[in-house]
DNA sequence: CATAGTTTCATACGTCTGTTTGAAATGCAA
DNA sequence: TTGCATTTCAAACAGACGTATGAAACTATG
């Protein structure tokens, strides 16, 4: 009652367990044996389990999201109103890789929950994606503050690369590990974020004094 | 008999529906309604719904990695043994992508399938697809001669970011829709194939010249 | 045509799922 | 303590799932 113990034994519980597992692979009873409460406290606390679902990705979501934009105001306002690219895109991922592959076991579950939420689309959580685009939005206007003469459409692809490289990263880390023989250290997370921004960032910068089409040319043309 | 007309109706109808639905949400009496036969027919035919998945699954990969190997061998014959970073990249990430987002609509079933496969992570493919490394180990020989002085890891690297370009991009690519208000053209299969490969071939080679420690700190000083 | 082998079919089985129920236990105010 | 509201609990529910069964329909060989 007080801090309603079942209550938070139940979503801690059922964050770590779809983190793991993903959601397919986990039941209620799996969640009630592994907070240890009973099996109706599920509908009691919650109404049904999809609700618990999207309370979970909500509270989630929220964090994220403010994570992300106080790291993004911070810089931007250090740089009096624009940040560099780097740190625009530092602040749109960092969050989330630092929070799954970091040290702190609560915020690892946490992260990696929002992993799985982001990859296997559930239908209580399918509604709520939505507003992620508007947070979205805000890192593009970022971006288009620090690089304001690249084109749009380029920071966009910029934005959605950065994304996809951090995601696969922490959701497919077996495969690097093995492709690598363990050479790729997935451990030293700030150099991991150092090379998903600088990537990303690169992308965006490197080629800025050659024109698009040259861009293009120069790839194609090695076909 | 003659082209047992049941068992491929249901491969037919299964690869379309894990494809659009994803493995969790598609029952076998959905893929006997969709193909049309009898819900035994399943089990008569392929023994069980894990062995309908696996069969479908090897199918694939084998066609995707031969499709793969053709386009890189045939660069690397062309170029005397050894073909451009960017020409080996477009072999790794052309096929999937032509595939998922082409015209050809069983073909964009075919290669959706595997995205769902190598994303949602199903007991029966979970064994079968330790394999994928063995085939991954060839293009990372690839890019090795390719790119002769270049850091083995980064190579790693690269081609980690070059698949996680790929798959995001299929995978979502109403998110990238919605955020650019429609101003990224999913449609243009080959120009988006161009981006990705260039992004990851920049990636690998613009900086060459400068030490790594260089490009990191350049990054890290933008903190 | 008759017969043996293969394929289809309706139907049922056992299990597991999320949810519900009503009683027991607990906490707290008067 | 008594009384009332909240929370827990064991048990059961209806429905959906993958799978199994045995009879029917079909195919093709002799």
């Amino acid at each position: 009652m007080a801090t309603d113990h079942t209550r938070s034994a139940i979503l801690t519980a059922a964050e770590r367990l779809y983190a793991d597992r993903g959601f397919a692979d986990v039941t209620l009873r799996d969640i009630v044996a592994a907070a240890d409460v009973n099996l109706a406290a599920v509908n009691y606390h919650f109404g049904s389990k999809d609700e618990l679902i999207a309370e979970l990705f909500v509270t989630r979501s929220l964090a994220t999201n403010r994570e992300r934009l106080n790291e993004l105001k911070a810089a931007e306002e250090a740089g009096g109103g624009r940040a560099d690219i780097g740190v625009v895109l530092r602040a749109l991922v960092g969050p989330t890789l630092r929070g799954c592959l970091g040290p702190d076991k609560q915020r690892s579950d946490a992260a990696r929950f929002m992993i799985r939420a982001s990859i296997e689309s559930v239908p209580p959580i399918r509604k709520i994606k939505n507003r992620e685009v508007d947070h979205l939005r805000k890192f593009a206007a970022a971006m288009k503050r620090a690089l304001p003469d690249r084109d749009e459409v380029d920071l966009y692809w910029g934005l959605h690369f950065a994304l996809a490289m951090a995601h696969q990263t922490i959701r497919d880390t077996e495969r690097l590990t093995k492709l690598s023989d363990g050479k790729c250290d997935l451990n030293d997370v700030d150099a991991m974020i150092d090379r998903i921004v600088s990537v990303a960032a690169a992308a965006l910068t490197a080629n800025v004094a050659r024109s698009k089409a040259g861009l293009r040319v120069s790839v194609l043309s090695a076909r």
